[in-house]
DNA sequence: TTCCTTTTAGTAGATGATCTATGGGAGTAC
DNA sequence: GTACTCCCATAGATCATCTACTAAAAGGAA
């Protein structure tokens, strides 16, 4: 059974967002689809949770605008596995996305903080 | 015409951002639809813009999860103008989906600075 | 009255990201 | 050869947002 209406917030992730932290994974190396879910899991302790629903759409639709670049490889697992790296184009988006993201979180933020005292900082 | 494929992040609001906003403008008093908007625009130094195609059915969900509600009043400019108010709900639902917001920011934030060294705290 | 502008409310249709729920191939262990 | 895990992939649905539009009501000009 679907879940039904939920409201906005309660995704496991922020719509928009999931790009943006895939490459920022592909910094630190090339990594297949299994890991670099894993690692955004991880780094997030798990907050964020990303479904294969979601991560395959957006490798392929990153590949598309190539950002990011693929190739055939084996996993630790000795599996058959499609590793994914960053291109120059992917690393500039990625610059681009990070300050355009930090500039919505604070937007955003000063509405919130509207008419409240400031509570520990 | 459309506007082809934007990326993430390039709208003028992040998906699932609005229903708080507009709960936390409507705090500080109950407002009509072209005061929230003009509202959250302010406040955020207009980098976010409230488009009425995303405004007025934000507000119809809003009240049909009875997080606010409204009544017929005439504007400033002596306009005939629907005026929401939050409710209790309204102010409990703003709560969470604050503390969800600063959940996720910090999630996100976590993986974004993987690998980089922190700057000013 | 008629015409035009401003203010405010609203909807229709398209777009696009995410989620649920699948299927399937290929190693590994038994 | 059966079972299990790892990895890739897609179809269909849901839902928020955006573009583009309609429309009502008030005020001013003529």
């Amino acid at each position: 059974m679907p879940k039904k209406g939920s409201p906005p917030l309660e995704g496991e992730l922020l719509q928009g967002t999931l790009d943006l932290l895939i490459l920022q994974t592909l910094v630190l190396g090339p990594a297949h689809g299994h890991t670099i879910a894993y690692a955004i899991e991880r780094r997030s302790d798990d907050v964020l949770q990303v479904e294969h629903g979601s991560l395959y759409p957006a490798l392929h639709r990153l590949e598309d605008r190539a950002w990011i670049a693929s190739f055939w490889g084996t996993s630790e697992n000795n599996r058959k596995a499609r590793y994914y790296r960053l291109t120059p184009k992917g690393r500039k988006q990625l610059l681009h996305q990070t300050s355009r993201w930090d500039e919505l979180v604070r937007a955003i933020n000063r509405v919130l903080r509207t008419g409240k005292t400031t509570v520990s900082g």
